[in-house]
RNA sequence: GCCAGCGUAGCUCAGUGGCAGAGCAACGGAUUUGUAAUCCGUUGGUCGUCAGUUCGACUCUGACCGCUGGCUCCA
């Protein structure tokens, strides 16, 4: 029930307060952009014919403008578009606003049918304005710049389809994006920071450190993990149990396929089914890949009669499930069709569920500090108009929502209405190391399936009662948050989760026999190490140590060999002097223990 | 699913209607090395797949598969 691949916010990509802005200097910024947007419009329509317009507003980073032309817009037209709008610059004409009637609207707009349906959208008795620059004219509500000659920095980024209005069934217009900043400095800021994305792309640092696959022949969307990410995983996988064992919950192991019978009663075949995975006939009964863990869990609970004194029960699993994803909306780790989520379900009574809350939150925020997500943001999504479930249940569920938040201290904020049908939830965003949002974990509850699965347990009034249930993702899917961890460690992962902690270089081969000796003594410790005794200079080994991102290097030579002791090099912090391979070995397991996250690099 | 772009060696990428290329990696040899690339050599390809046009297709056309950027979707 839990949706776990969401995509990234890269709306915000402002990071060590490069571009903090005042709110005033806010609104600036978003109207020299819808200026850049009119001047970018009026510039195709310069080079290109019978261009139809639709609207070209502001965003978080930058500006679009959608057209419809008979020719595809390529990259290789940016530099004269670009060029162009210089000129409009250059001709520093003046943004002139003027108010019109109806008609004398729909007689500017005639030949605009996207602006025509717009300017039906503008209710009667606001003002219709227009705002030119030059021969360019746009309905426009405003405001905008003085005149073209005040846009100092601009850049077009990319051009891509999109549905007019929003809408699968409506024609598809292009959308060319661009962005402008008040000055060239905060331009080439705002592309270093894009380029710095770029260098922590999971998919591309995925390749370079073997951490996964997804092979054509298997499929899109399905995950490869080679031995390196599994090793990563491997040891997410550990802590997670550890954590839920430590937080009272008790792990589970369900099935991969249920009968179609137990979907109609979730009901996922009647609301989900385009999102399933096609049925296989077993029997000549109809079977379904798990798309959600939740049904068979249920099934857990129904397993015996339920009484108040054992609840609440907490019960999480690690469950892989399939979803069939658009073909056009598979990304990377970030969208998959074969995924792990880190599922768990609480059932409770209603006195339990504050508690029980409260402690998901603090159980989140502890997780992710751990990983070394300090900033977490807690978006509440209450009651939408079709909703299931009583009114009551709604308020108090909700409200035990914030006292969570409130209690653990995190900013929040509230989308009136935004909760599924069948339960008000808490999702969770949080910032990485380049200042990137991710909503990540959600807490929801859940007011239909325990109504659809008839669940009960037996109260200290003898009588039945209908349990509350929780679903929860902490960390979404391990494929999601993986893909999260590496750009947020730009590859670097700390000694705790990296897959070799620790890369022996001997000098020549006269030490590979100690290296040998170093290597398993390492081993016997459970340091993961191996030995680069591959033949060439030091010089070459340690920089393939640092582009493989091994934390520290043990470089062996005949003095080490000698003293019986270790040269120890930190990726990050160069050399730290020798010393004997059993302080080596004690430093790292502290560092290993306190799963130290503050060697973090911000750029490569 | 929709719009656009792309698909050449393990990786990064050149290239042309007429014998398929480089660097790195891999492998072999020389070197025995002190903190981000030692030298020499060798191997490596159904140019995404299938059809069509052509004397001849990696190149042109079409369909399909996959990837990328968006849009839509994400009970």
């Amino acid at each position: 029930m839990t949706r776990c691949t969401v995509l990234p916010i890269f709306a915000v990509l402002f990071y060590r307060d490069s571009f903090k802005t005042m709110k005033n200097e806010t609104n600036d910024l978003e109207t020299l952009r819808h200026s850049s947007a009119h001047v970018m419009a009026a510039a195709v329509c310069r080079l290109f014919d019978s261009v139809q317009l639709d609207i070209g507003p502001s965003t978080d980073d930058g500006f679009y403008y959608d057209f419809d032309l008979e020719t595809r817009i390529t990259p290789e037209d940016f530099e004269r578009i670009e060029a162009e709008m210089n000129q409009i610059i250059e001709e520093d004409l003046p943004f002139e606003c003027i108010t019109v009637s109806r008609d004398e609207a729909k007689e500017i707009l005639k030949d605009q049918k996207y602006k025509l349906e717009r300017l039906a959208d503008v209710p009667e008795g606001d003002a219709i304005t227009f705002y030119s620059c030059g021969e360019f004219q746009d309905l426009c509500r405003g405001p905008h710049v003085e005149s073209t000659g005040k846009l100092r920095a601009f850049k077009i980024m990319n051009v891509a389809g999109s549905y007019y209005r929003g809408h699968e069934t409506n024609p598809m217009l292009q959308r060319l994006y661009g962005t402008a900043f008040t000055n060239p400095k905060q331009l080439r800021l705002y592309m270093k920071q894009v380029e710095e994305a770029k260098k922590r792309d999971h998919r591309r640092l995925a390749k370079d450190l073997d951490l996964y696959s997804i092979s054509e022949k298997v499929g899109p969307g399905l995950v490869h993990w080679h031995p390196k990410g599994a090793r990563i995983r491997s040891i997410i996988e550990d802590f997670w149990k550890k954590e839920h064992f430590k937080n009272g919950y008790d792990i589970l192991y369900t099935p991969h396929v249920g009968k179609a019978n137990l979907w109609e009663t979730s009901g996922h075949l009647d609301f989900y089914k385009e999102g399933m995975y096609a049925p296989m006939d077993v029997d000549g009964q109809e079977y379904f890949i798990k798309p959600m863990n939740c049904p068979f869990h249920i099934e857990i609970y129904k397993s015996g009669l339920r009484s108040y004194r054992e609840l609440p029960l907490r019960w999480a699993e690690l469950g892989t499930v399939y979803r069939y994803e658009k073909a056009g909306t598979l990304h990377g780790l970030f969208r998959v069709r074969g995924f792990t989520q880190d599922d768990a379900h609480i059932f409770c009574t209603q006195e339990q569920i504050e508690d029980e809350v409260k402690e998901v939150i603090r159980f989140c925020n502890m997780i992710w500090k751990t990983f070394g997500f300090t900033e977490v943001k807690a978006y509440l999504s209450t009651r939408p108009e079709k909703a299931v479930g009583e009114p009551a249940q709604w308020d108090q569920a909700t409200k035990s929502l914030e006292a969570a938040i409130k209690a653990e201290g995190l900013p929040y904020e509230i989308d009136e209405g935004g909760g599924a049908f069948y339960g008000p939830k808490i999702d969770l965003k949080v910032k990485d190391a380049i200042g990137r949002e991710w909503q990540t974990s959600t807490i929801q509850f859940d007011f239909n399936l325990p109504e659809r699965f008839n669940l009960k347990y037996i109260g200290d009034d003898g009588e039945a009662h209908r349990p509350y249930m929780v679903h929860r993702a902490l960390l979404g899917s391990l494929e999601r948050f993986f893909g999260i961890l590496t750009e947020h460690y730009a590859g670097g992962f700390p000694v705790w989760l990296a897959p070799e902690q620790v890369r022996i270089l001997p000098l020549s081969d006269d030490q590979l026999e100690y290296a040998d000796e170093v290597l398993k003594a390492l081993q016997q410790a459970e340091v993961r190490a191996t030995v680069d005794s591959k033949q060439g200079k030091l010089n070459g080994k340690v920089k393939n140590a640092q582009l493989d991102k091994v934390p520290y290097m043990l470089i062996i030579g005949g003095k080490e060999q000698e003293s019986n002791q270790v040269a120890v090099r930190h990726r990050l912090k160069g050399m730290k002097g020798e010393c004997r391979l059993e302080e080596f070995i004690a430093q790292l397991k502290k560092e290993e223990l306190a799963k130290t996250t503050v060697d973090m690099e911000v750029s490569d």
